[in-house]
DNA sequence: GTCTATAATTTGATAGAC
DNA sequence: GTCTATCAAATTATAGAC
């Protein structure tokens, strides 16, 4: 019988919960640093009924990562499934991927984080949850553009590592860009919001002819 | 007095020892994925031993990370300091970092990973070591070719931001980059000779008015 | 489902012999 | 300076009552 009388929460709210405090604990510490104490007590329950939700961190810990990078590849697979002219790629990824991590900033370093801690488990677990991408349309693309002569010669692969670094990685070394340049939170995060404008500038410039 | 007869190695030479275990281990796993007993087992001792050198972990994560981030942020003042042109600037960071990158590929992700840990304690620690870079100078410099109008108008932050970003970032993200596109070791080592020239050409072909 | 209490294990650190 | 043996604290995980 569903006790929708009980005063106390039940069981998918306290499983939100988990998972709320867990993400947050997770993502400010990784996996070894993340104590089990600490998202029990983010979530407001004890040890004893997290282990009751998630039989260990382990388990909980793959979750998390999980869920976390499935908001950081998928959109990094548009790039290489849409339709669209390549301009409007690069416009469009920058567009959504910043307003994406300026929501989210240290997702990007505890993805990368942890995938370097075991490349080869965690790329598996990733692409047989996630179709894995497949750039060659995008690649086929950049090549088409070049005959075309609408753009100079570029190397696919180091356009697609251009965009990408450009887009993610001062999210990730924000402490050293604040402290080099004196930013306050409010003006890094306006610096962020700009790039969705200057790095397609930048791009388009680089590959004028 | 000194016992050079002694068959088993002696102070300084286990010292470094076990400075090379901590580096190898606190760089794979991190300040709190780091185990006592594998730098002891690393090193060729016991964790008495280890402690015996080192009174805690954490004296002993200081000095590794304080050297792991002597090997990068010096390199990058380069760019501030130099009286060299923007672009001879440009190029020789390119080829002088990725170099250095090359031999420690996993430098970059460990520093900023522990520097989002605990920003100020880190940055604070490592501004009184090294003199805090000071990023007017090259800021300048930006601002004179515009107004000279040898380059078009671009914001030094983003300039600087961008170069890198692209310069770093794919270190920090290889698995990710060498599934994508299906690169094995040596491969993704090329790539990143080609971006000694490739970056600072991209760079150069944005900057054209 | 949720709690208190406690077991089991890991791990940083020390004592003391050689 | 190096080791064996051990402690003390922290941390994951479980037992069992409600």
């Amino acid at each position: 019988m569903v006790n929708f009388l009980k005063a106390t929460k039940i069981d998918k709210t306290t499983e939100a919960d988990i998972l709320a405090a867990a993400k947050k604990v997770f993502i400010a510490r990784g996996m070894y640093g993340a104590r089990m104490q600490d998202i029990a007590d983010e979530a407001g329950i004890n040890k004893a009924l997290l282990h009751y939700y998630f039989k260990n961190k382990e388990q909980l810990f793959e979750q998390i990562f999980m869920d976390a990078a499935a908001q950081l590849f998928p959109r990094i697979n548009m790039i290489f499934t849409s339709d669209n002219s390549l301009f409007e790629k690069i416009e469009s990824f920058c567009e959504e991927y910043i307003t994406v991590v300026q929501e989210n900033p240290y997702l990007p370093l505890f993805v990368l984080n942890e995938m370097n801690r075991d490349p080869v488990y965690f790329i598996k677990k990733l692409w047989q949850k996630h179709s894995g991408p497949d750039p060659r349309k995008f690649l086929e693309q950049i090549e088409a553009e070049v005959k075309k002569g609408n753009i100079r010669h570029v190397s696919p692969l180091h356009l697609l590592m251009n965009l990408l670094s450009m887009t993610i990685f001062p999210f990730m070394a924000r402490p050293m860009f604040q402290q080099f340049v004196g930013l306050d939170e409010m003006q890094f995060r306006m610096a962020m919001e700009q790039r969705k404008k200057e790095i397609p500038a930048f791009i388009i410039n680089a590959m004028k002819r």
